[in-house]
DNA sequence: GAGTGGTCTAGACCACTGT
DNA sequence: CAGTGGTCTAGACCACTCC
């Protein structure tokens, strides 16, 4: 037996689907649709609730329920990070230029607005394993926030860990109020006399959680993009551990792998 | 004013996230918790699926509500295709014992069921522009699934395109019967002279489409990986271009960047 | 103010699970 | 068979948007 709720759900994903209500349009009102499907109302939102959850639809309080516009994505690519290191050691007016994300987005400094603080804590157990230092090792918390100045929501949340008695040696390093940092992280280490020898990195993507969808102003229908980011440097070292939250309408991660040849 | 299904969700995620109720655990029945909450049982369902869309907890139809265990999760490695192209060249009786999934899964093959269905088809524009052949070129459409023999739903999806007349020097390639073919698409490349150079992956995470969910066994609130991957050759030809489909409980992804030292 | 979606109720009946 | 979640109704009232 069909359940009605469904059957309406495909009928109009599958209107999406072809084009026949194209990206943008407005769909008929809950109303409408209950006389049109003859179900009631708390039915028709059912069905609108799935098309929702699937990232086919957006609902707007008031005002209707559209089909949703794809989003334009940003890229984010691996070459960063040689690109990132390759700048950290020019003289600061070339750093000053553009930095990394500078390099994703394809935008200058100017379009963009950086937030940044700086926490001191003691590492807990999982952060001081992954150091290999003891636990209650005191680390440096750098809770970063990207956006656009034309938009209102960020569009990453990263919460960086190093360890301050590795960078303490530069005292800058310890100040927020300087960021954003000209070259980034890999510009920072190298004032302490720190290489980067290679980045590591993890994926994995689930829904957001309700803080995350309103930090990045996610819609239903979204998912983000975990990134856990560990550098290395020359001698083996764990010198940096990142977490970035991005929301995964609005981002395409880049990966390039060269292969030896024979 | 708030909400009463979103304080029910708040006060239940609570308890879930500071382990009072811990994973496996039944949670109250719905006719409970509305007498509990002092609401009716479609406010109840209300605030449950919020949690289940969150991915936080699993509604069984007839058996009950329960905290999600979180899944193990299965890493993919990028250097997974450097091993592969390790692989290429050797003995078939070497390569035979183990591929790239069992690599990245760390299960031999008899733990694997592996599905290939090959079909022709001639290049549609977006296929053609990426190959840089022209519009109709007869290409080669291979779709595979795998899974886990202990399990009903398979791992990835797979949807992999060669340019026929790239490969047809060996018609092996073209019979689908000899699928799982051992050493992978880099042997079955190498024994038609080309050597892959590169491997460039993209990736976007959002929610399973119902057929998605449905072959993947996702369920409520998950997320899918996609990825677009194209591998070049030395001479700088695409010469594979893959789209897989990952689910995002199950699913890790491990990207190494190698700096060049200064 | 008219029209939209959002929340909530009280209850009926169905489908599935486990004993 | 008892207990669970799933679907659906008919209607009330609220909150928001836009004219």
């Amino acid at each position: 037996m069909p359940k009605a709720y469904e059957e309406i759900a495909d009928d109009l994903r599958r209107s999406i689907r072809n084009g026949e209500r194209k990206p943008g349009a407005r769909l008929p009102s809950e109303a409408e649709l209950a006389r049109h499907y003859g179900r009631s109302v708390p039915t028709i939102q059912n069905a609108l609730r799935l098309l929702s959850a699937e990232g086919l639809i957006d609902k707007l309080h008031g005002s209707g329920t559209f089909v949703r516009r794809p989003r334009t994505r940003a890229i984010r690519d691996n070459k960063r990070h040689q690109w990132e290191k390759n700048r950290a050691r020019m003289p600061e007016a070339a750093r000053a230029e553009t930095g990394a994300t500078e390099h994703d987005t394809g935008l200058v400094l100017d379009d963009l607005v950086f937030f940044a603080r700086y926490r001191e804590l003691t590492a807990p157990s999982d952060l001081a394993d992954a150091f290999g230092v003891p636990e209650g090792t005191v680390l440096l918390e750098r809770t970063y926030r990207t956006r656009h100045s034309a938009e209102t929501a960020p569009f990453n949340l990263v919460t960086s860990y190093l360890v301050r008695d590795m960078i303490a040696a530069n005292p800058e390093l310890l100040d927020e109020t300087r960021e954003p940092w000209p070259g980034g992280t890999q510009n920072q280490l190298h004032t302490v006399g720190i290489e980067v020898d290679r980045v590591e990195e993890r994926f994995t993507a689930r829904p957001p959680t309700p803080e995350e969808a309103r930090e990045l102003d996610l819609p239903a229908g979204t998912s983000v993009i975990l990134l856990h980011k560990k550098s290395y440097d020359v001698r083996n070292r764990i010198v940096d551990i990142s977490v970035v939250t991005l929301p995964g309408d609005r981002t395409e991660l880049l990966f390039t792998t060269h292969l030896e040849r024979w």
